[in-house]
DNA sequence: CGGGTTTGACCGGCGC
DNA sequence: GCGCCGGTCAAACCCG
């Protein structure tokens, strides 16, 4: 049901053994074994990172939908958006959109960190923390419903849903204008945990999934028991 | 039978 | 105001 990361996934020409690691202050490293580390931080915003494969992200695991409460007006931080990936779909263009018209909220679209060393499309992975007031501060409405941060990143795998260490159930499913691959609703089970996800499968690069997550979870992921993870390698402390 | 997925309907925000 | 579209709901369905 949930195709693990380590089972179905495609590894071909990826960075074996990726890390991503917790610096302080927000920022963190991305670094794979033979490659030198990438570092992130939320106060240089914009960062695009095309490093990894799955199974880095697997190790996000216990971390991933999780965001920082005080960057930006509206708690939002951008970790990279290159104007490229602005595509049909909101994530990628409407609430960037939003983001770089929105009252100072969050910098958009910025440097494209890749390695090549595979080829080009080989390694990627994206990491994006959306902006959540973004929209457009005037007209603020009294009740506007409140966005969770989000974050998301990009990967290339042949499976949809990555095995994050948390247990999902997925609650809707829509194709999206412009695009040919449904996306899908995901929420997390835990009970009171509100974090939700989305999958979708880009328009241009198929191959590549984006994967989005909004909210933070309130507990630890539920199998976390599986494929030691020293914790090193994978705390991204917000 | 319980838990998850599917899928059409519905809702609300946004642009025109 | 209207229509479009993304996000969510919930009934039906599936599967172990």
């Amino acid at each position: 049901m949930f195709p693990s990361t380590s089972n179905g996934v495609m590894n071909q020409g990826l960075v074996e053994n990726p890390e991503i690691m917790a610096t302080s202050h927000m920022g963190f490293n991305l670094q794979a074994s033979h490659l030198p580390p990438l570092t992130f931080s939320p106060y240089s915003l914009s960062k695009t990172c095309t490093v990894g494969g799955e199974d880095a992200v697997s190790r996000l695991r216990g971390s991933l939908p999780s965001l920082p409460p005080d960057h930006g007006d509206d708690g939002s931080v951008r970790l990279g958006q290159s104007s490229t990936q602005r595509s049909s779909s909101d994530l990628w263009s409407r609430t960037g959109d939003r983001a770089a018209n929105g009252k100072g909220s969050s910098v958009v679209a910025g440097e494209n960190y890749s390695n090549n060393k595979n080829g080009p499309a080989a390694n990627n992975i994206i990491i994006d923390g959306l902006s959540v007031g973004a929209m457009r501060m005037k007209k603020v409405k009294v009740r506007r419903k409140v966005r969770e941060p989000r974050f998301c990143f990009k990967t290339m795998s042949e499976v949809d849903v990555l095995d994050d260490g948390y247990k999902w159930r997925k609650y809707g499913q829509k194709v999206v204008k412009n695009t040919q691959h449904p996306r899908s609703y995901y929420r997390c089970t835990q009970e009171n945990c509100r974090v939700k996800k989305r999958i979708e499968r880009m328009a241009e690069d198929p191959r590549m999934v984006i994967t989005t997550y909004e909210g933070r979870h309130v507990h630890s992921p539920s199998h976390a028991e599986e494929d030691s993870q020293p914790s090193s390698e994978v705390a991204l402390f917000w």
